[in-house]
DNA sequence: GTCGGCACTTGTTGCAGATCAAAGCCTTGC
DNA sequence: GCAAGGCTTTGATCTGCAACAAGTGCCGAC
């Protein structure tokens, strides 16, 4: 159970401290990623801590008493069967927040695991709540991220449940590249710090069927590979992605 | 787009009321669907509706104000592809929310429709994060239905990612009586207000194999058809459904 | 340098589930 | 009563993906 990758993490942990007095009664619903985290560091008191390719940031079954906002890095969580069998379920990127799972139970019910070296600030949930007490803007700031999380794995399982398994893989990396541009990084050349079969599992199919959907779709041109390694994905145009997918359910459409 | 089924519904709208001050300020987290109604009720002044099967609660694209909270009934969220191809990514009973979809972008990603019949009670969104303000007990308790339906949601993942047809079936069966004895609802003998191509649909699979997966489950004995219909289903025993579920996995276990 | 291990690719074969097709039921309307 | 149409079941065939297998390239250890 609970294969691999799970170093208890040396958990580089920075002085915690008390904030000034919350900002702005209630604007406007934060619409970015950008919000949260420079209306949290005036607002809530945080721990930083950065952790590297496998470190997790909480465990399934572990007791859930703290929020984290990613600062940094990519993060999976990762949802296990009884019998042990574990899946990728969501992807993290910086302006997330993870551990919402575990409000409901008081129980995480997920891995949370760092894909690569990143950085993450904590704080109570019990914090968080008394401070969105004095402050809508905040308290806005987590619907929404919880929201987004809603939203997402809502087209997961829209992708899992109607894509067969090429528009599945293209889906993946243009979700990825959409998932840069809304941080405004540079979507041509992107990085998955994951491995054929992490992505496999992800989308539910094998890593050989991944492997040959990423070569596939290099032949068309709808991506590329860089000279620096297989991880490294070039996409020239996301619009093409974009066409492919609907290329690929044409026949459905007519009928 | 959009397939039949959207009648507008005549909504029987009841008059708002205010409320008397909240109760008590910050007791222990909601655990149960009970907690969120009965406080609901003399928390937030909020509309009921009656609802008949078919009748939208919202669509995709409509812009967000409002959440609702089922107070009878089976509702299904649908989720749409590009082209218009849909799928229900959620099912949803008593007690919980519907739309908080719609928080990050002010606009639902899904329609929300009703199963059968049913009341859901709609309350404006920003009202309840002023009453948020003053009661933890409330906030605690949205928090937990937004988190429940992320859990919900990671499960979904794990059943389509992981399982074979016959096991998501069973599992399929198994959530829904679990969802049932959670609100101390009868759990062995289940009423689906669904269609085969709806349930194939929410499980990604065709309505055929839907069909054959319920025939083989009702020949091992590990469900039953009532003589009522063939969408009234018996359940002699839980455990027999998830030790089911086991089993087909088993060759995976041992490898 | 060579060796061994790991991640990835590519080929081949088999099967689960999709697709196509044809009946059975049950309901609704006339 | 009968006819029509929806939903469901069951059967036959086809196919996309999994499973297994073999080969390649990269990197670190020695």
């Amino acid at each position: 159970m609970h294969t691999a990758l799970q170093t208890t993490a040396p958990a580089i942990q920075a002085q915690a401290f008390t904030a000034p007095p919350p900002r702005s009664p209630s604007s406007a619903a934060g619409q970015s990623w950008r919000d949260g985290l420079a209306l949290l560091e005036h607002s809530v008191p945080f721990t930083r801590r950065v952790v590297h390719a496998g470190d997790s940031i909480y465990l399934g079954g572990d007791s859930f008493l703290q929020l984290h906002v990613i600062n940094a890095g990519q993060f999976k969580t990762v949802n296990y069967t009884a019998d042990g069998r574990g899946q990728v379920v969501g992807l993290h990127f910086k302006g997330d927040w993870l551990g919402f799972d575990g409000i409901h139970s008081g129980q995480h019910r997920c891995d949370a695991v760092a894909l690569d070296t990143g950085e993450v600030w904590s704080l109570r949930y019990s914090t968080l709540i008394e401070a969105c007490a004095t402050s809508h803007a905040l308290l806005r700031t987590v619907h929404a991220a919880m929201s987004s999380q809603i939203t997402r794995e809502c087209g997961s399982l829209l992708s899992l449940g109607t894509l067969p398994a090429d528009a599945r893989v293209a889906n993946f990396i243009l979700d990825w590249a959409e998932s840069l541009a809304a941080r405004d990084l540079r979507t041509d050349e992107i990085t998955v710090h994951m491995s054929r079969a992490e992505i496999g599992n992800y989308l539910g199919m094998t890593l050989e069927t991944v492997s040959r959907a990423l070569s596939r779709l290099a032949q068309r041109g709808v991506i590329g590979f860089l000279q620096k390694g297989r991880r490294d994905i070039a996409i020239p145009c996301l619009d093409r992605l974009r066409a492919f997918i609907g290329d690929v359910m044409e026949p459905a459409r007519a009928h």
